[in-house]
DNA sequence: GCCGTTTTCGGCCCGACTGTTTTCAGTCG
């Protein structure tokens, strides 16, 4: 089962994609063939949902850059594990081409040049044979190969198979931190003026691979510029939990930290920073659409700023000698020159962000400082729960809440276990709790609090607690923690029974994914969107490390059904309070407008939402 | 092969770096 799990991924998908772009390259075939490939497989690869998913949601088409060829073989694929088109085009090359293509500064060109020449047609050992080979100093030999060459290919191999028995991306609070560590570590030589992250790590998407970090310096005229990025790059290097240096050079630096995490730096001066950050921010697929907008009004983009360019009729493009490059020390500046309003970075993916923002349409995204309060937070109150136990005391909690600058909050600790105690005695602790909570009242305390729960759904959809207790809760939270793998149609039918129970407000963590350990599960997304609209239930966007939860594509989905979340931390300790940022961000990758997210109400606001009056 | 406010044809993103060339091809981001 594992096995068929991994062919449909979406890094199985992607992978089948770009080989055969890489079989088009070789085979001479129209290189915008191979483009159009190579751009399906890169927006496969960055979808933060399950292709197939998406197949069965019947969505396979609005997908940007997969139509009417690429779609319907991804159907066959989906529907018979595989494609008879996919397959003929594959089998024009050995597939130890596409084995060697994982190696970096392997691309299909040198791949194919070596299986040919060297014969390495043998899949399972071709990794290993090419070694040998490298070892007889048979490639150095070969044409346009050298000596060189020859000892990457080398260390290639031996970095491909350190890769390869780890998993690739990390979570992206954890890449957050470091590259937070990293900034304050930077910020403490004078005359760096901003230091920001790039790429994916920017975007906020929910996983990274590499941590880009750019600092700006103040341009100036002498050579003061060129020594202090020299000082930067020599200081950057020595960062403390530096393993190895990879690269090093004059405005940019490649450097490996514990526990084996790449980090590229990159100084750029202050009066070309906007087109800088601009163009490492991505995505890839922003930046092609941005420059084939910015192409029809004769300007041509790169990291430096923009570029006036003659079209032609005909096939030559040529760069107007007399235009020099336009410089932009920001990016607001970079999207105003091409007629764009300012897109945030958590929507540069290449859906229609350009053209709405041409239109002055890209709504405000929802902010950290717009949320009001925090609804799913476990306590160190020892109710005998079915799961972890939090580690501060309510009190702690509330004084947490204060110093986050809450209006409210719930303490939300998961339900005592149902096994072996006696529906009496779980509400009997549940009204002990209640009691206990209700004392707070006494203590001072900005933050105002709701008494909630965190219920567990069972297999059968009925909840983990008894009917009375819920007289004994202002709302529950209702998520999934046990039997992952029902089929799509018996897990909705299980959460919408658990949806159907009053008190219900929350639906927590729902695809219950936990990132590089877990799918989410499938629910028909359709009907759970359109029930919790009706009954007024907020999809909970998780913002746990591992979790990340309601994913961000999905956000996007619901929210064009009109459905409303909550950001919560789950937090099971103070620090975690803190986390809340990562929820917002998936909530901005959502396109979510502080509308959008019930704990941005104030207090008295939200207390109507809860009691159903708005 | 994809796509559309130059829409069903005729276009299709940009530059750095590296190693191998002796003017450029391949790879990467």
């Amino acid at each position: 089962m594992k096995s068929d799990q991994n062919k449909f991924s979406n890094k199985e998908i992607a992978k089948i994609l770009r080989n055969i772009a890489a079989v088009h390259l070789l085979k001479n075939e129209n290189r915008f063939k191979r483009v159009a490939y190579e751009n399906a497989a890169e927006t496969v690869e960055q979808s933060s949902r399950e292709l197939r998913d998406i197949w069965q949601d019947g969505k396979l088409f609005d997908i940007p850059g997969i139509g009417k060829t690429i779609g319907s073989n991804l159907e066959e694929y989906f529907k018979t594990g595989k494609s008879k088109h996919f397959n003929s085009i594959l089998k024009k090359v050995p597939s130890t081409v596409f084995i060697l293509m994982n190696l970096p500064t392997i691309g299909p060109k040198k791949a194919y040049k070596l299986v040919k020449e060297l014969k390495l047609l043998i899949p399972k050992t071709v990794i290993e044979d090419l070694q040998n080979a490298c070892k007889q100093n048979k490639v150095a030999e070969l044409e346009s190969f050298g000596k060189k060459s020859q000892e990457d290919i080398l260390e290639a191999i031996k970095l491909f198979r350190k890769r390869s028995s780890k998993s690739e991306r990390m979570p992206l609070p954890y890449a957050y931190e470091l590259a937070k560590e990293l900034s304050d570590y930077l910020k403490k030589i004078p005359g760096i003026t901003r230091v920001d992250t790039l790429g994916s790590l920017r975007r906020m998407v929910a996983t990274i691979g590499d941590i880009d970090i750019s600092v700006q310096v103040e341009s100036r005229k002498d050579h003061k510029v060129e020594r202090l990025q020299k000082e930067i790059i020599n200081y950057f290097v020595k960062f403390p939990k530096t393993i190895s240096i990879d690269s090093s050079g004059e405005n940019k630096a490649s450097i490996i930290v514990s526990p084996n995490i790449r980090v590229d730096l990159r100084v750029q001066e202050e009066r070309s920073y906007g087109a800088m950050l601009q163009y490492f921010t991505g995505s890839k697929s922003h930046n092609i659409k941005l420059r084939e907008y910015a192409l029809k009004k004769g300007l041509s983009l790169n990291e430096y700023g923009i570029k006036k360019v003659k079209s032609q009729k005909s096939k030559v493009k040529s760069i107007n000698q007399n235009s020099k490059i336009l410089e932009f020390s920001t990016e607001e500046k970079f999207y105003n020159f091409l007629g764009l309003q300012y897109i945030p970075p958590e929507i540069r993916e290449g859906t229609n962000e350009i053209e709405l923002s041409e239109k002055n349409k890209v709504s405000k995204l929802v902010e950290l400082k717009d949320i009001k309060g925090d609804l799913h937070i476990h306590s160190s109150y020892d109710l005998k729960p079915s799961h972890d136990l939090g580690e501060n005391s309510y009190s702690e909690i509330l004084e947490k809440a204060d110093q986050l600058g809450y209006e409210y909050i719930g303490f939300t600790d998961h339900n005592p276990k149902t096994s072996g105690l006696p529906e009496q005695e779980i509400t009997e602790i549940m009204n002990l709790r209640y009691r206990v909570i209700k004392k707070l009242s006494n203590k001072v305390n900005e933050a105002k609090f709701f008494i909630g729960l965190e219920a567990d759904i069972q297999p059968d959809g009925r909840l983990a607690l008894p009917e009375k207790a819920i007289d004994l809760v202002d709302y529950l939270i209702v998520s999934v923690h046990s039997a992952f793998n029902l089929d799509v149609k018996s897990m909705t039918q299980r959460v919408m029974k658990a949806l159907s129970y009053p008190k219900v407000k929350i639906l927590g963590h729902p695809t219950g994914r936990l990132l590089g350990k877990r799918e989410g599960f499938e629910l028909d997304w359709k009907a759970i969107f359109d029930f919790c609209r009706n009954k007024k239930i907020a999809l909970e966007i998780n913002s746990w490390p591992e979790r990340l939860d309601l994913p961000d594509s999905l956000v996007r989905e619901a929210l064009n059904q009109k459905v409303k979340f909550v950001i919560n931390t789950d937090a099971h300790a103070n620090l975690h309070l803190d986390g809340m940022i990562y929820g917002v961000s998936v909530a901005r990758r959502g396109w979510c407008k502080k509308d959008d997210i019930i704990n941005t109400l104030d207090y008295s606001a939200f207390k109507r939402w809860l009691n159903n009056k708005s």
